[in-house]
DNA sequence: TTGAAAGCGGTACCAT
DNA sequence: ATGGTACCGCTTTCAA
């Protein structure tokens, strides 16, 4: 069923058809009416491949993330799921594209063989070869994250830095004095994972500046290690009253390490960081964050590549989000004192 | 940077080329290595769309999921990133196409343009109008799920009605008389969800051989539907010792209102169900649950496509997997006395 | 207001 | 072993 087949049916031209249904020429009524009959008829739709090809554009978009091997976060899941929908709305399909650097030949199919309009990228570098890659060749896309110099580009991103320094003077001035941080896999942190970089740099100018005793750590990317993560915190330093992570996957695993250790959250120790809100809500208890406005930050792409898409020379725009700390039950004063026997709770030495 | 140009600088034919390019015909080595070096130095890769267009075939399979307002589901999110994992594999991309209905938007683009060769489908309903429409075009899909009647078509599913009916008995065997059934939000059960209708099957029946008193709840997909479930649960029936869930993103709010209720899981109160594994393993205690292999599933559902793709009268294959329970700590006998004095956690009314 | 025909960039059949 | 060319299905310019 092509158009050729409609034309035929209709008794005119294929150029007719096409115009019909495009409105990008004048079709009079008549005609237009009897066009429309027989498509709908027979249900015909064009053919994207022919379309696309006729007028270079796919009405696609590549959404770019690094295979994650077996789990992917909370928050990233959020990000692939807002922009599929925001996309939606503007009548985009999503292309998902598994790759983590330049070289993924599913990122080299996208941009080469050009299947995509424009891409969205997640989980941005400092220093990012793919970015660098698209800018160089000009191709149309937007990230989510900032790279080092993040001037005159494409995207929405979070201020790691200063989320992470909230998260510290929010311990501080619940009278914490020794936290640990939880970061991203090493590996993560080494390639240069942005918010992996920028938080850790928060925290540690912050911790700084309040003069507290501090300890960082990395983390994989699952509860088994958030547990791990917390016995070597609380044997590297025992005195520790706090932490504030980074790593959502991880975050199961220390509220359980905490648990076998006998520390009661929020009476015996803290916990903050920066995660996605509704991922912050079904832990128990709570916890006390700044929410990743997923959801937000993927329509904020979407609308933002859209329009690099209809006006190829506008200048750069973007998008710097801080959010505030959601104030949950993670956290509390250092040393508070049992309200009632009840909250006396996950102490191993207890008469 | 087209074929013609590559043909013209190596002095060949456009056909030369595609067919160096191809291996579809043999070509002098002499030759190949001429236009090789060519496409090396231009850096050229074939357009998708006009490749497409001239063999029928884009390389691209969609995936189909119900819009899922805010929130995907851990689970759905696996299947998601395994079946494009799994996809990349075979050099095939993936579209995603938020979908929950034969009319949507976006389901009639996947189809109706011709934009992918085949097509996954999540969220099975047993009446499935989306699956209904596929096979009758006849246009290759495989189902994550079975409908009302799998036979003779393509699908790897679970057998809900089995992992349902075993989550009883695991409970049974422990003693507990008194349980009750977490399903999915109610709008999905009506709508025939596939999960939602044989798991709460499986659950009445396996409940009534055993002889239980049982009552069956529907909860909606985030933590608070959870806690507010959970307190209609024990507002009900105060003696329930034990529930099933097939509800994963619930679960959070089920333990939180446990823990409020001040019933120690698992000494007051055994918590079972149907849940991916990493996800059961992110709670604590982690969760006795029969583990959804949805990394396998993604895989086996794009293998089966793949097949179908390539021998497109080959008979229909399916899988259906029973992943047994695996036994964490959210389970116990009922009426278990505390082992040490540390077991006795979260009772209110405590000397 | 409409039609004819030249692309878009490949593939593959038919020749040589 | 290679070249010429029709064709895939749609868009758009040029003409009428």
């Amino acid at each position: 069923m092509n158009i050729g087949e409609i034309a035929k049916r209709a008794g005119v031209s294929r150029s007719t058809v096409s115009y019909a249904l495009s409105g990008k020429r004048p079709v009079s009524e008549d005609t237009r009416q009897r066009i429309q009959r027989v498509v709908d008829e027979l249900g015909y739709q064009p053919s994207a491949s022919a379309r696309a090809l006729a007028n270079g554009r796919t009405n696609t978009i590549g959404l770019v993330f690094p295979p994650a091997g077996n789990h992917y976060t909370g928050m990233q899941l959020d990000f692939i799921g807002s922009v599929t929908e925001a996309a939606a709305a503007y009548d985009y399909d999503v292309l998902l594209s598994p790759s983590g650097v330049d070289s993924d030949r599913s990122f080299q199919r996208l941009l080469g063989e050009r299947r995509v309009d424009g891409a969205i990228l997640m989980e941005i570098r400092l220093e990012d070869d793919r970015l660098d890659h698209l800018t160089a060749v000009g191709f149309p896309s937007v990230a989510i994250g900032r790279t080092a110099r993040p001037e005159g580009s494409w995207w929405v991103g979070l201020d790691h830095t200063a989320l992470a320094a909230a998260c510290v003077h929010h311990l501080a001035d619940l009278g914490h004095r020794r936290i640990a941080f939880v970061n991203r896999p090493e590996q993560l942190l080494r390639a240069g994972y942005e918010s992996a970089q920028r938080g850790l740099d928060g925290f540690t100018k912050a911790a700084a500046e309040r003069g507290l005793t501090v300890r960082t750590y990395c983390c994989g990317d699952d509860a088994a290690s958030g547990l791990a993560c917390l016995e070597r915190i609380l044997h590297d330093d025992p005195a520790t009253t706090a932490l504030v992570t980074l790593n959502e996957a991880a975050l199961g695993g220390l509220y359980r390490g905490l648990a076998q250790a006998g520390r009661h959250v929020p009476r015996d120790f803290s916990v903050t960081g920066v995660v996605a809100g509704r991922w912050a809500e079904t832990v128990t208890p709570q916890l006390t964050a700044a929410d990743v406005p997923a959801e937000q930050m993927g329509r904020l792409a979407v609308d933002l590549l859209v329009e690099r898409l209809d006006h190829p020379d506008a200048p750069a725009r973007n998008h710097l989000l801080a959010p505030p700390i959601s104030l949950r039950a993670s956290t509390a004063p250092v040393g508070t004192t049992p309200a009632d026997p009840a909250a006396d709770l996950l102490v191993p030495t207890h008469p």
